[in-house]
DNA sequence: CAATAGAGTTTATTTTAGTAAACTTGTGAA
DNA sequence: TTCACAAGTTTACTAAAATAAACTCTATTG
């Protein structure tokens, strides 16, 4: 038993706040035996005491943040790393393939969208094409924004790209255009046919 | 003047470790006040004194892991923003447009790139198109793989997608892929005419 | 222009983290 | 075996963080 309530009276007591929501012990630990070194050694290139590292690993003591900053220069690693790493990056070693016209349909008033490589849940980039079929500025209520940078080309006829900080602009067949989706964008058509896009959107 | 030397010792007195590399105090601040909130309230959403609050924003106290934890459960952020968060998005109202067949060259003796709003540096994307010259898989050394994931969608022509954990598929215009960049993957023309692709990299 | 209250800081104290040194456990050489 | 010692844990203590309460400073209102 642990000689001390320390971390589990700490969480335990204050009832409305989760539990320590990453094992960081479990992590240093796991660190320091791939990389084959013993508490001494990296009490060494740390400058933090073996017995200090050792209640860390086993979860005696929540370190305080100059101790994590102390260990991750000694670890060689940033912090995100520390915390991050646990989720495994889901695409590992995976491919999706969507056949032209069997994305995942999704209709608007203005834009219909077709969602391509759906299957894949959380990647870095969602990708779809889009038939335009607005024709008027006026068609959208406001601005469309959302998080994260778009990449738009054209794959056949031509559209007006606005955006709030800039004049509209017409885009042709094969032209694209790189943005900051947060800032208002909005597509219409302007050739006779509906225009269709290609969109990637990365957060 | 403050009243204990906390801090400043601690890492003054420890040469061969960095200084505080982030301003967490400052950090926490911003944040804080970005919401509207005073210490009280942060204080009862986290469970942490209003005191201990002032003195970590005021970077008097290096606070424990358990107190960032209760910070970041409070504040409603994940941790890597609470570090990361400080380097700008570089894409801030940005828009680059690039008009078909005047991206940046990029020839190599397997693939034709044309590298798309190459304006933009630090961007999450990479997009560009290719004309795949390649026919065969023997004309590759190697598999060619990198970091992130990538989206490929054919804009002409027809292509072999090659990928180590998978069987060959074909591809014709319009289809698109989005896979493991880690993965090994070559992509040959497999049309009279060299079928030209659209690829979107994020790393 | 006091009086009151809200927001933040500092003080004094308690609690917890951090350390050196003692202890335990495991392992390999003599 | 037993000795030596390397790796890790626990103990006893010191240093620092966390807290409640007192205090300062501003702004507002009767």
């Amino acid at each position: 038993m642990v000689s001390r309530p320390s971390l589990e009276t700490a969480t335990a007591s204050d009832p409305d706040h989760f539990v320590e929501p990453l094992e960081l012990g479990k992590r240093v630990k796991e660190i320091r035996l791939t990389k084959g070194w013993t508490l001494e050694e990296v009490s060494k290139r740390t400058g933090i005491a073996r017995s200090t590292l050792s209640k860390i690993e086993n979860d005696q003591v929540s370190p305080s943040f100059a101790i994590v900053q102390k260990l991750i220069g000694g670890l060689g690693m940033d912090l995100p790393q520390l915390f991050v790493e646990a989720q495994e990056h889901s695409m590992a070693g995976r491919r999706d393939i969507t056949r032209s016209g069997e994305g995942e349909p999704h209709p608007t008033a203005t834009y219909e969208h077709e969602l391509l490589s759906y299957s894949i849940s959380r990647k870095k980039m969602v990708p779809f094409k889009t038939i335009v079929r607005a024709r008027n500025f006026s068609e959208f209520k406001e601005w469309v924004r959302h998080d994260g940078e778009e990449f738009l080309l054209v794959l056949s006829g031509s559209v007006v790209f606005y955006s709030e900080f800039y004049e509209p602009v017409e885009l042709n067949e094969g032209d694209s255009v790189y943005y900051d989706a947060t800032m208002g964008h909005i597509v219409v058509s302007l050739s006779p046919e509906d225009a269709q896009i290609l969109w990637v959107v990365a957060r």
